[in-house]
DNA sequence: ATGGACCGAGACGTTTCGTCTCGATTCAGT
DNA sequence: ACTGAATCGAGACGAAACGTCTCGGTCCAT
């Protein structure tokens, strides 16, 4: 909030303790993990992480923004996220390969918490939405929409449809089912989620 | 049945105060919007009230249990909730109707600030989230779910189709982009949600 | 070697938490 | 009409976390 003139230090990244940086991730994860988001406070990870508060005052805005960027760093250091979607020519099965893995990951219960904390932040906190969408979900939508584009000029899209759009055709509903547990999240949703975006709900003349 | 555990204490909504109930409803919808749900405190709205800490706490559970109830309260008021549907025998039509609606509503100021703090709440708060669904969504989405129903009738619609993941084919996008404000919430993609979900992405052979 | 920036540690005043106590008031049952 | 129990407004209370601020200590560039 204080954004003073002289007040406003810039912290030099070239001094950084790249030591506290990381158990400062391990307990912000840790923590989140074996308390939930709410009773994490920061003086619990500065002490879990043997680390002054002001090191985590100094490099962070707030308790999200050091959550978001411990998560981040989770999904760096698996590099196995090899992140592309597979391109067989069927564009329906290959939807529903990548969204049955979503709904996995979505349902991991070493991720599900996190990835929660941070979404409900971000639903209320604009700023750290933006650096949400623009470092986690916008990349992974856009693994769709490359597919999706490479599905229309295989013919197997019409032609004109909005990338984007049709990826939230996809990702919406399960996000949705996700983020407020209305009904079960499946891998048979998801199937069916493919099956009724890509054939439509009107009758095929 | 012995259900007298000293801890459990059961506060006989008998003896309850109307005139309390509502002006800490009143006050709780005034300081979210003033401070944001985040420096709302129970402290606060007590004090707004004219009403000792301890009737908010005897009653509700959570500052987010407070604002669903005095949510749920306005919406009851506006009795113009007239909660329908319009089945014009052109279900496009209809559905586009509706969905600008709703967007017109989740980007009205007043109606936000509330939503976006309750929704983030129950994705992190199960048992409010069950709350919310069940009081708020649920509802909702059954008129959907009704049109659906009246528009496989008319053959308006595939035969066999869920039409419980059909509306979530509709609804769950435009969440999506209204609680991550990952794109402009319009009309015209209101209306092409509609288009692609009725007629399919998939080429029309 | 020396100055500056970061570091761990923790003291500090403040705010809010949730519980508890205190009369006053209000309602139900004899 | 009397009395007892429960709620009411008001606020005191200790605990917890906040965010800021000193302290020495350490590391690095000058």
């Amino acid at each position: 909030m204080n954004e003073n003139q002289p007040n406003t230090r810039t912290p030099d990244a070239g001094r950084r303790s790249e030591r506290s940086r990381r158990a400062i991730y391990d307990a912000a994860l840790a923590l989140v993990s074996e308390l939930g988001y709410a009773r994490t406070t920061i003086e619990g990870i500065a002490a879990r992480a043997g680390v002054g508060k002001q090191t985590i005052y100094r490099w962070w805005p707030s308790k999200a923004a050091v959550l978001l960027d411990a998560f981040l760093d989770l999904g760096e250091q698996a590099t196995e996220t090899a992140p592309v979607i597979p391109d067989t020519g069927d564009l329906a099965a290959d939807l529903k390969l990548v969204l049955r893995a979503t709904v996995d990951e979505l349902t991991n219960p070493a991720f599900e918490a996190p990835t929660r904390a941070l979404t409900a932040e971000g639903v209320v906190d604009p700023a750290l939405c933006a650096l949400y969408v623009e470092r986690l979900l916008n990349p992974s939508l856009q693994l769709y929409v490359d597919r999706l584009r490479s599905a229309e000029a295989a013919g197997e899209l019409r032609p004109g449809i909005d990338h984007r759009v049709a990826v939230e055709l996809f990702v919406g509903p399960l996000t949705h089912r996700w983020m407020l547990r209305t009904l079960p999240l499946t891998h048979e949703y998801a199937d069916t989620l493919v099956d009724y975006a890509l054939g439509g709900l009107s009758p095929r003349a």
